[in-house]
DNA sequence: ATTTTTACCAAGCAATTGCTTGATAAAAAT
DNA sequence: ATTTTTATCAAGCAATTGCTTGGTAAAAAT
């Protein structure tokens, strides 16, 4: 897409520097399994949220992880499976992270109890450090091919199972009013949303930003009747 | 991106079909000034909503309204410019629909009232008819240029100030509970992420979907507390 | 000690991209 | 009737893109 003026002390198209050949040094520590594959899912789900998909190039991933533009390709198939990882990776750890906020609820928890779990579980990791990956997918899901997509909304779908038999719940105890199929979808909507406008209070002297408690509160009692 | 198996059949990259040159005849009623901008800039929305600015090339939005390649760039200076006149005039239109809707009120509307009216233009103008200018703008915001951003945001400032100053009233008359300010943000996101979900109910043998009033009625018994 | 596997690099190809230039004919202005 | 303006096309350039190929050295397996 841009178009820099011609620069004519650059002849060939922006070799990149060479570089020693074969398998690079690693000490011990570097060489735990598959660690350059995750370095991959990360760097590409960090561009991937900042300037979306098409606009990042494999050559902007494999820089951000120190490779050459082609080796991507050793641990990917193409960028599209690429882009695919990156979803269900999110996926999964929201599916783990969600389940370790309901276990650790006490045994006869009632529905306000296990929602607001999930709310703070939802906003940990949607908004949490280093999560890149959800957002990634609630961005660019219409860019996932059929199968992908298939593969991301089984796992979507008992992500979303667990939240409507708890709203199903608050909604017979009175809790919640309108039709939780719709409702659940909206508030999906409310949370979902914050990774468009949600900043993390930094250290300090920063203007009194909402932490992910308030967040978490200001949901509760605007969804919620009073108990 | 896409790599086509080498067709020997097309020697030259696929050159577009000769045309008459110069300005093509028009009779007296294609004429009706700006036209050709204007389906510019609807081609561009909706090519931007189903694959997103970057997957979108020029050359689609030039082919979606019978132009060649080059011939949006008489129109507008750069794709990015496109983007900004895509969400600038989804903007104008949501402000005008916004206050037309409460215009429409009685004098002495109560602010649930005017709640709802904002309610239900804000889904007419995201998932009305022809209405991919908005959707352009939630998905795309981030590509905007900081000069771009500035001027839809000023916009966008006015149509939630709207919004802000109804919400403040109910929440004084206790039918909203939690910070105005960050209850918004949650309004907005419940609202707004309908575009990822909302298919409107077609003709006929559709399956019993949900209709903009549904939605509508739907959010404020979530929202509000009972009256 | 040899072989195999792993994980990269260098180089480059074919396609696509945003955008420019110069021509051109209809329409509007004079 | 002439000039000017408007809106388009044809052609193409330079940059960028996803991805492939053939090599190669370190590490692991034998």
């Amino acid at each position: 897409m841009p178009r820099t003026p011609p620069d004519p002390t650059a002849d060939t198209p922006a070799a990149e520097p060479p570089r020693p050949r074969g398998r690079p040094r690693k000490t011990a520590e570097e060489r735990d399994d598959g660690n350059r594959r995750q370095a991959l899912l990360g760097a590409a789900a960090l561009l991937f949220r900042q300037h979306g998909f098409a606009a990042t190039s494999t050559r902007d991933i494999a820089q951000a992880v120190g490779m050459r533009s082609g080796s991507p390709f050793y641990h990917f198939d193409s960028k599209q499976a690429l882009l695919g990882a990156v979803m269900t990776e999110g996926m999964r750890s929201a599916l783990q992270h969600q389940a370790q906020a309901l276990a650790a609820l006490p045994a006869g928890a009632s529905a306000r109890e296990r929602f607001a779990a999930l709310v703070r579980s939802h906003f940990d990791v949607l908004l949490g450090p280093q999560s890149d990956f959800i957002p990634v997918m609630l961005y660019e899901w219409r860019l996932l091919q059929p199968e992908q997509r298939a593969a991301v909304q089984a796992l979507k779908d008992d992500y979303e199972s667990v939240w409507q038999h708890v709203l199903d719940a608050l909604h017979q105890a009175g809790c919640l009013r309108g039709d939780p199929r719709l409702v659940r979808l909206m508030i999906f909507g409310a949370l979902n949303w914050s990774v468009q406008w949600y900043q993390p209070p930094g250290r300090g002297k920063s203007r009194q930003r909402a932490t992910l408690d308030d967040l978490t509160r200001t949901a509760l009692e605007l969804f919620l009747t009073t108990p």
